[in-house]
DNA sequence: CTGGTTATTATTATCGATATCAATAATGAA
DNA sequence: TTCATTATTGATATCGATAATAATAACCAG
């Protein structure tokens, strides 16, 4: 018995042995999960102390979820007076969109040189969990498996430093949609979308990549937040960018 | 004699009562300072206990400096073996700098509409700040009042969520610069530059602040970093997307 | 020797207590 | 009463100590 495992049994383990993640990213996702479902609605005050007794883990945890969170853009931190959650716009959102799309445009022209069989199976697993996902009418783990996808997909891009920003417009993007969305009932076409996108990459041509998911984005645009749409429409009217 | 001023002669005051920063802010600014500045290099790893001695502050606090400098993209958190400095390639730069231009563009639109004489003022009043670090031959606080100047003016968008995406793009474009630059002697052409970058503002214009934000950015990356500016127009080649 | 198990070490992760802060309520002299 | 000053309160910011972790060194049966 390795001590690493004797140590745990021994003296009280802190941490569930089943999943060994940490409290700090325990604490993380379930205030974010929170808020990307508008449990706590933009405009609600966090107070540390009151985090930390609900998730059972000290101020100081609650401190660096809220500092995360933060850099997120999902709360603002107003020091000494309380963390609150923010809100996005239509306009912001609409930016968001285009950055995605500069981002991923470049990404899948890249990734498509270098991809692997064994990315192409990941890729391919993600969409089948989030058929199971769609099922079980799991907003957000479909978002988060949404996201999996497209990140796993610019990871081989070998871009590392945008990452964080994609993941960023991502979340706020997904946020946006589901907080405007009349009736939000994830839908199979979820995965077709991602399976349609896949064929493309096979094909190794770097061009169609980067339309198809430029197209791709538009589609569930088009089909969850039309008022988005419109908005982007609106601007490029005045500045004369192409989404597709 | 207030209270606060008094409890704080009386009872040895941890901070320096001259400037009433936080201690945090202080170690963060310290630390990016060394980054940006590249007097601790890529590759270079941090430890949270060493800088808590040279900073002169705790671990905790030491910590969520790390945090912060990791969503800005200048550090990699490697749980329990320390903290590395990231790179930034050229690709990711050129990436980076299209960002910009599309959130600038947009801000500078939208800005051109609502800013007032006070903001004008205080614009003005940065860019005579940078004239003197020009002086004084201090890079770090050129590119500091570089960022403020153009993130003053982009707050006047209201678009508050793209406003960190914004100041992370200017930060990876600063350091890029910097650390591949050939010689790197601040000169008055950076004041001169955002003076008539003004004049175009104050001419109410929106689309002729949007062109001339473009234009004002391409001009420093083909001053500054030429080589850059060549792996922008091979991006463009392929995917002919405007840069001015 | 050799390979796997067990200490050691260096470092991050978490906690609980205390200091500091900003807003507001209480106080009291003019 | 009024308004400047002084507590009080409820929150964050910081600290110092301890627990958990990963890498590596020491150990030892075969």
């Amino acid at each position: 018995m390795s001590r690493h495992a004797k140590s745990q049994v021994a003296n009280k383990p802190r941490f569930d042995p089943l999943q060994n993640v940490k409290k700090g990213d325990a604490a993380y996702h379930a205030v974010r999960r929170s808020i990307l479902l508008g449990h706590t609605q933009p405009g609600e005050t966090f107070l540390e102390q009151r985090i930390a007794e609900q998730l059972n883990c000290s101020q100081g945890t609650v401190r660096e979820v809220l500092l995360r969170l933060e850099q997120d853009g999902l709360v603002l931190r107003r020091g000494y007076r309380g963390t609150v959650v923010s809100t996005t716009s239509i306009q912001e959102a609409a930016q968001m969109v285009e950055i995605r799309i500069q981002i991923e445009s470049t990404g899948a022209r890249q990734s498509t040189m270098s991809i692997g069989r064994d990315i192409l199976a990941e890729l391919a697993a993600i969409t089948n969990d989030m058929d199971e996902a769609v099922r079980n009418l799991d907003f957000y783990r479909c978002s988060e498996l949404d996201r999996a996808f497209h990140m796993t997909l610019f990871h081989q891009a070998a871009l590392p430093s945008l990452e964080p920003i994609l993941n960023r417009c991502a979340l706020h993007i997904h946020r946006f949609t589901y907080l405007n969305a009349e009736e939000m009932e994830p839908e199979l076409s979820f995965g077709d979308n991602h399976r349609a996108l896949l064929e493309v990459i096979q094909s190794r041509d770097p061009a169609a990549a980067a339309k198809s998911i430029n197209s791709h984005i538009g589609h569930v645009i088009e089909r969850w937040a039309p008022n988005l749409m419109e908005e982007l429409n609106r601007i490029h009217k005045h500045e004369s960018a192409p989404l597709r």
